[in-house]
DNA sequence: CGTGGTACCGGAACCGGTTTCGGCGGCTCA
DNA sequence: TGAGCCGCCGAAACCGGTTCCGGTACCACG
């Protein structure tokens, strides 16, 4: 059962190959309207599906994107999916290669349209210049391309605007040791907001995460020092998790005695407890719209790269002492 | 700037295409020794790179293997990484592909040479069933394809041993509501360590944690009725975070008040605290190994399928109460 | 010295499409 | 009625490799 090709067609047609290809193909005013329907109904009776390889090979286009990711991160995941949800739409797909330090920097394998490059992921040595690229979530404008990333500055105000309205003037921000990512915008946005009410954020209360296996620092060194923060505003999933860590080893309970933002998975969030509130990272939207720009950029005219900025919409929590269970006050200790 | 071709190496070597090809080609003993060293000289010099689209055309290979994953999950992207770095190594590329309830099903795209199911995806209708399939950590065993799977029950057991250990005999399980993914052989194994030093764990004790947005079920739920548990084993990340909160707005402190295991991502575990341990999931491990194994099914001969379970350990947190800062004793409440 | 075998290589077909070029028939217009 | 044009289609080249088939040169052997 030999797989139905071009030519099996256009014998059952009774035509050349050229005129099955041409009716094959979109809008080919190089074909008569009737024949056009005849063949595209035995190719569908037949069951023929086009060689993408072939095409490919005499086309030079495979319909076919990477995303460069950074090795040894993870934080892409929902970034693939909207990327490849957007992709399948348009007919194309989405290799996945890592760089990073130990990666092979090799330019070998599938020849693709054009890539995208999320987090701090650099175009490879020997990329084809002539093939447009994306950046996603990278504050960077040095290289000439289009960029795709998220209103930092506007999560860090509204997060900040959140801590203000419930009186928490007295809060902390936590950022994580990389301070990449537009963390550190996030963290000016928050400071902003907090400015704004007339309630300066000091340096002092910009914290940084501890990296794996280190001795806790930020949050942890702070409260030990005596520190009492009513409010936290973590700039990632990951430093949320290290709040709700070191604020329960400190006995400070969320939300009555502290308030806690963070910027991230939303789901993840909503796992913590129904009190959080979350900027969620408009992750699928992210992919989704640099492959809707990269395709573009593939399949039309070479155009001026810009910048894109999705924005996004803080969501608030359950309001504190919602919860449905109200037994708290009998706790030990 | 053309690419150069195989034609133009062997038009600079003064040989036939066919001479070229061979010469490039691994191991082929039609070709002199001779030959070959000069040609692929010249090969190197003229900084020829095969055309990967014509070669698949050609052989029918495309060395492409594609990573189906569940749509609208994002755990699999370290199976990713592992899996891309496997590839890497052994010449392949991973396409990957979401599907769900609402991915389009269609078997259109590149001709893939093989395929890893991650967790609950299914191989798509219209799947070539003649080309290999690897199933990653899922227990299910109707297909007749090699599995490579996470020793779950191994997992859960040893963090039911290292609470008994610390004479945590009062814990509880904690289970994501999907039940899925060898969460529920995880807290089989848990309740065999717990059951095998005496202390038996009713199934009052395994709780499942709530879904996204609902009234916190589970663990809060639990502690609003009087519950004091002395241990936690949380099945999942997610669950962990759970946790993480629950016990927070319960006012027990980690790890004085309650010892917390988990199984999952190392990394976030280690975010959370010094003192948490930790069954990591030997993500990276599953992702490779599941290429290896489906690159051997490709490239030799159809072997019956095997089941492979990765064993894991337990990684010890920082014995409590070693954490730097001791200043935790003058805390409010 | 003729023959068989082997090592090595060249020519050409082939994979499955797209695209260029040229030809044929029917139309309009002079 | 003949020249020219246009719409439609067929033949063949082409993309860049792999592989089948056959041919030559050189060796050993009878």
């Amino acid at each position: 059962m030999r797989r139905v090709t071009l030519a099996d067609v256009a014998r059952a047609a009774g035509v050349a190959k050229a005129t099955a290809s041409r009716a094959l193909s979109a809008d080919n005013p190089e074909v008569g309207a009737a024949t056009r329907v005849r063949i595209r109904e035995i190719a569908a009776e037949l069951g023929y599906q086009p060689s993408v390889v072939a095409q490919a090979l005499s086309t030079g286009r495979v319909r076919l994107i990477v995303l460069f990711v950074p090795a040894a991160e993870t934080g892409w995941a929902q970034v693939l999916s909207g990327a490849m949800a957007e992709a399948e739409q348009r007919g194309y797909q989405v290799l996945v290669r890592p760089l990073g330090a130990d990666a092979p920097q090799d330019q070998a394998g599938l020849p693709v349209d054009g890539a995208v490059l999320v987090g701090r992921a650099r175009v490879p040595a020997g990329w084809d210049a002539s093939r447009p690229v994306v950046i996603v979530d990278e504050d960077l404008s040095d290289a000439d391309a289009t960029v795709v990333r998220t209103a930092n500055w506007s999560a860090g105000y509204q997060a900040g605007r959140h801590l203000v309205e419930q009186h928490r003037t007295s809060a902390v921000v936590l950022v994580p040791h990389h301070r990449a990512g537009g963390a550190q915008a996030r963290a000016a946005g928050c400071q902003a907001a907090f400015a704004e009410a007339g309630a300066e954020l000091p340096s002092g209360r910009v914290l940084e995460a501890g990296r794996d296996a280190e001795p806790r620092a930020g949050l942890d060194a702070a409260l030990g020092r005596g520190l009492r923060p009513d409010g936290v505003f973590a700039c990632t999933d990951e430093t949320a998790v290290a709040a709700l860590g070191s604020l329960g080893r400190a006995g400070l309970r969320v939300p009555e005695d502290v308030a806690l933002v963070c910027f991230g998975d939303e789901h993840l969030a909503r796992q913590a407890g129904p009190s959080l509130a979350v900027v969620p990272r408009p992750v699928a939207e992210l992919g989704a719209r640099a492959v809707q720009l990269l395709v573009r950029a593939i399949e039309g005219a070479a155009e001026p790269p810009e910048v894109h900025e999705l924005p996004v919409r803080l969501v608030a929590g359950v309001p504190q002492g919602r919860s449905e269970h109200a037994a708290r006050g009998s706790v030990s200790a």
